[in-house]
DNA sequence: CGTCTGCTTCGAAACCTGTCAACCTAGGGG
DNA sequence: CCCCTAGGTTGACAGGTTTCGAAGCAGACG
C-alpha cells in the first residue's frame, strides 16, 4: 500500500479549462486534485505548508494549529498526499511535508482563463 | 432558501496560497468553490459552458453529454450557481449559463504560487 | 537493549453528497 | 383558453467522506 499515485499527465496538466471542453479522463483526474482542495482543513495545511519558510512544514506545527486529534490531520495530509499536492520527507523524528508547487501551478493554469468573449 | 451566497469578497479573491496562512474563513469559503469544482460532472459541465461560444451554454445542450438524468445535471448546475462558479440566464423556453470568469480568475490566483524559495 | 515520543494505520459511527423517481412550474402552439 | 414540451424542485435511498479512539510501527535517547 502507499504506492504513489501518478497523477496530472502532461496532457493533462495544461489544458485550460475554458479553451475545449475537457474529456472524461482528464475531468476525472482535475477533480481529484480539486476534491482534495474542497475541504478547509486541507486547503489551510496546504497553505501553511506552501507559505512555510522553504517550502517545508513539520507535522509537530501543523497538528496544534488546529482543534482536531492526530490521526485527522494525518489523514488529510494522506488525502493531500495522494492528490499530489504535497510530498513528505522524514527529517529524523519529524516528518516535514513539502508542497508540490508544479502540480499547483497546473491547477491553477486550468482555472486561469481567458476575459468572456 | 435559494438564497444567492456572497462568495468570496475581495480580500478574499487575490490571496496567494503559498504567500500567507489563510485564515480560517477565507479557506472555508474557498474550499467550497474547490469542492464545487471536485466532482468530475461538474468540471466538465464548467468547461463546457466555459468554453461554448460567447460562454454561454443551453441545458438542453449539456444534457444529452452525459449518461446522467436531467434533474442530477440540474442539481449539479445548482451547486455550480451557489458557489459562485456559474450563473443561471433564462432565454425564453430553455435556461442558459454563463461562466463566472472573474471568480474562476481568482480561484486560480490563489493557488498560482511563486516558484521554491 | 529498553523505553519513550511521534506519526501512521485500522475500525466504527455520524454526517454529507450523488443519484434517481415523481411532481410542479414556465413558456409555445393550436 | 387548453394542451404539450422542457426545466426545475422536492423527497428518499445508496455510497462516500470526515471524524474520533485504539493499536501498530519507526526513529532517538539513555
Amino acid at each position: 500500500m502507499s504506492k504513489q499515485l501518478t497523477v496530472l499527465e502532461p496532457e493533462v496538466c495544461c489544458a485550460p479549462l475554458a479553451a475545449a471542453t475537457v474529456p472524461a479522463e482528464a475531468a476525472a483526474d482535475l477533480a481529484a486534485a480539486f476534491k482534495a482542495l474542497g475541504d478547509p482543513v486541507r486547503l489551510q495545511l496546504l497553505s501553511m505548508i506552501a507559505s512555510a519558510d522553504g517550502g517545508e512544514a513539520c507535522v509537530c506545527d501543523l497538528t496544534p494549529a488546529f482543534d482536531l486529534t492526530g490521526p485527522t490531520i494525518s489523514h488529510h495530509l494522506k488525502v493531500l498526499r495522494e492528490a499530489g499536492l504535497v510530498e513528505s520527507d522524514r527529517r529524523g523524528t519529524w516528518v516535514w511535508y513539502r508542497a508540490n508547487r508544479p502540480r499547483m501551478a497546473a491547477l491553477s493554469a486550468v482555472l486561469d482563463i481567458a476575459p468572456a468573449g
